[in-house]
DNA sequence: TTTT
DNA sequence: TTTT
């Protein structure tokens, strides 16, 4: 379809330490339960009022997952940029059940930390596969490793999100 | 929480004719399926691949429920601007569910036709209730006390930014 | 023309106290100057690098103001969302001048602040001007229904945010 | 400084056929004048009123510019993210003057076609240089030149951050 | 002029 | 399960 754009902007706390999981072939993917909220007046009783609502992030890209798994802890403030994705799952009735989530992954993904954890300042971006051993923060926007292992065997390539072990929500 | 941001911004396809379902009070609330999709070449074969993504998207606001209900139509493109929420409901097992949406309500939400029809081009925003009978594209963005004085007379008007007393940089 | 958006989303601190002007009839304008950076390292050297970005916001939203007022010091971190606005001037020599500036005016602007400042957290939006002596927050985007008893039974519904009768924050 | 975001997103039209320059070592960068409006109802007079912006956006990123180059025309609509971006030069009187610009480069930048025209569909992302003969479109997310000289020279004119040779943090 |  |  021409002209697409899927984007997801979010800036939130995080409300356990993030999960790493690898893929078979060693791939990080990472987890964060991350809570935004929201505040509001009662209209009647005058009463402050509160609704949180939790996201599910889901961190493909290499170099982010260091990010994470170096940095990003219970509490953090992050500031993430991701897309939209739902998958398709069964449960152990063989129903079909149907997950959302924020996934940072390839172009135009980024996490920031916020509240000044973190190496030198906390802003990492995902530039694709940032495969090879990039350290924490090199190479945003540059482009660039001249080999890109695995991800699956291609690019942002079969995208279908080949979690080998797909973990539901 | 102090600092909170939860954004989703989507360019895509509308699916099939937009739902207008009503509450028992008669405010309006439009569904809309909505397609992202990418499109990307294979590293290894070479061939062209495109992964499409479906969205929900639930308009609460009424003066957006208007727009949708007069102009939005299966394959019209839309800029849409609004927040994810997950809700929890029961399967016919009693079991709980989880459902997450893309919902346009109140602040910060938008929708914007792209492909040119619509009354007069077709930015509609969300501004509350858009009560009191507002049109669609009436007075959005636009301040608009109930009597605004200097501002060039009126509302977001005469918008050059007309400072009494303009300040260079 | 159909179909416009224009949104400046910048995440930054703070470099110097804002200034309040007001206008003749007594609206107030609130300058904000606020850097945004990135880092990189050399490619050659291997050194860190830093580039920084001053932008200046611009807040003619009344309720905005008064956050701004209050709680926006220096050094603050804020998230700021916003349009893009050149605007024309005259220099001493009356030739032609530009400034671009970052406006919060009307609908969808938006001022958050990161650093766990300002009242019970700090999130604040612009809904035109806030006009008639809104309190900082009040009536924002807010839903409002005058009732709203079910939402519909299901989509998007039992939400359990149902604002019978709530201004958010 | 440790999380900032400089975003900047527009929908809108083109003013004009882009202008693509080249530096000294044959990079291109390209110049669009894109017009975003607004148009509401004037509270007095009940009439219909627009305000139209006119950003200059400069595409530093080689494969952006192709996209640019080939497909992007006088009144085509196009969804852009970039950042903002002050440069400094001086006039002929050699005072100080400022220009800000949406710059495309590097890492989160991207570049839609909104109306259907381009190559299958039409979304670009700026992924680095996206030097080395990739096709538009091949292989978003996953960078990858094989050199990426200078960058320096020219630019979207004198501009402060030539980086003949860094690799963004 | 901020921040790290 | 976060945060204020």
């Amino acid at each position: 379809m021409a002209g697409s754009v899927n984007k997801v902007i979010l800036v939130g706390n995080v409300g356990a330490d993030p999960e790493i999981r690898r893929t078979q072939d060693g791939r990080p993917i990472a987890n964060i339960r991350l809570a935004t909220s929201e505040t509001w007046r009662d209209r009647n009783s005058g009463e402050r009022r509160e609704k949180t609502e939790w996201h599910t992030v889901v961190v493909f890209n290499e170099g982010l997952c260091k990010v994470v798994e170096q940095y990003v802890k219970k509490g953090a403030k992050l500031y993430i940029e991701g897309q939209l994705q739902t998958r398709k799952w069964q449960d152990q009735q063989g129903q079909d059940r149907y997950s959302t989530e924020v996934v940072l992954q390839g172009f135009g993904s980024t996490l920031t930390m916020l509240d000044g954890r973190g190496e030198g300042g906390g802003a990492s971006r995902g530039s694709g596969t940032g495969a090879g051993g990039n350290d924490y923060g090199d190479d945003y926007g540059a482009p660039a490793p001249s080999s890109s292992p695995s991800r699956g065997g291609g690019g942002a390539g079969n995208f279908s999100r080949d979690l080998d072990d797909d973990i539901p929500f």
